[in-house]
DNA sequence: GAGCCGTGGCC
DNA sequence: TGGCCAAGGCT
């Protein structure tokens, strides 16, 4: 009731293993919280734990971001990736201030309605900030939970319904209890339950596993993902916002010109870059980040 | 709901 | 070498 058959296990383990990351210290504001979680979006941690530190250096409360241009909320974000999560950071904070006090809202609801914040990341912010009981579902808990319950390799491409069902059933009771419970399952998958070389002898619960049990049978079906990057759109946006992040004001448009010769994509990359109001296109025919 | 959105490290 | 993967979210 209070408990799932695994909890005891996986919290001890959590108590004996878990890396001493910043933001999940006593005195982590949730700020640094909701920042870090952001960060962490499709990011490695080694990479996270640099830009994060910097971040909350320059920016230690979001009435702090909120009083700067988004533009030097995109450059600090510098080459983090998904650059749209420096603008949705920027534009949290400036929600926070103007609609919930300049307090990180701790209602699972409000944090939804923050911009770039899904699920996942409402779900983790009320959680590991404010101690309440939330289901975590990310993509290490996905894994942990496929292999141990379900006893296949890796979970669905898309999350399902049964999954949601599954974490909220093994949710402990007790508020302060899930919570060390999410961010357990979350770190045993990160640790122990990887994706490529699982380390099913220092898995605290390897006994109970049933993809383990049934011999760790390989993934069937499909390929689970394709993602090509190597000439895509994606890569001539990320070398247009190098250019503009790398220089200390507006360029002309011939320096944005030089960076990828197919004038058609090039084109293409720049508008969406506008569009998403990454780059902002000046009076004058230059380009700058925005303000 | 499938496709898109950066970047870098690893085997 | 290149496909795969990394604390997702949005359209």
């Amino acid at each position: 009731m209070n408990d799932n058959p695994y909890s005891t296990a996986v919290l001890a383990w959590y108590q004996a293993n878990a890396r001493d990351l910043p933001w999940r210290h006593d005195d982590a504001s949730p700020w640094s919280v909701l920042v870090s979680e952001i960060m962490l979006q499709q990011t490695p941690v080694v990479r996270v734990l640099p830009a994060w530190a910097a971040w909350m250096e320059r920016w230690p409360t979001p009435a702090d971001l909120a009083a700067a241009p988004s533009g030097d909320a995109v450059r600090m974000w510098n080459r983090l990736g998904y650059p749209r999560r420096a603008l949705n950071l920027h534009a949290c904070a400036r929600t926070i201030v103007e609609r919930h006090g300049g307090e990180v809202p701790d209602s699972h609801t409000d944090l939804l309605a923050l911009p770039g914040v899904g699920p996942y990341t409402a779900a983790a912010v009320a959680s590991f900030a404010y101690g309440q009981r939330h289901a975590i579902l990310d993509t290490n808990v996905r894994r942990v939970l496929a292999r141990t319950v379900t006893g296949v390799q890796y979970p669905p491409k898309a999350q399902t319904r049964a999954e949601v069902a599954l974490a909220e059933a093994l949710l402990p009771a007790e508020a302060s209890v899930a919570a060390r419970w999410g961010v357990a399952v979350m770190e045993l998958g990160a640790l122990v339950c990887t994706a490529r070389s699982p380390a099913c002898g220092e898995c605290p619960i390897s006994g109970d596993c049933a993809w383990r049990a049934a011999g760790r049978p390989a993934h069937d079906g499909p390929p689970r993902r394709g993602q090509t990057y190597a000439g895509t759109d994606r890569q001539v946006r990320g070398k247009l916002l190098a250019v503009l992040r790398d220089a200390s004001g507006p360029v002309p448009k011939a320096a944005l010109d030089a960076v990828w010769d197919e004038p058609v994509q090039r084109e293409r990359a720049l508008d969406a870059l506008v569009a998403d109001g990454l780059v902002d296109p000046l009076d004058d025919g230059r380009y700058a980040l925005p303000r």
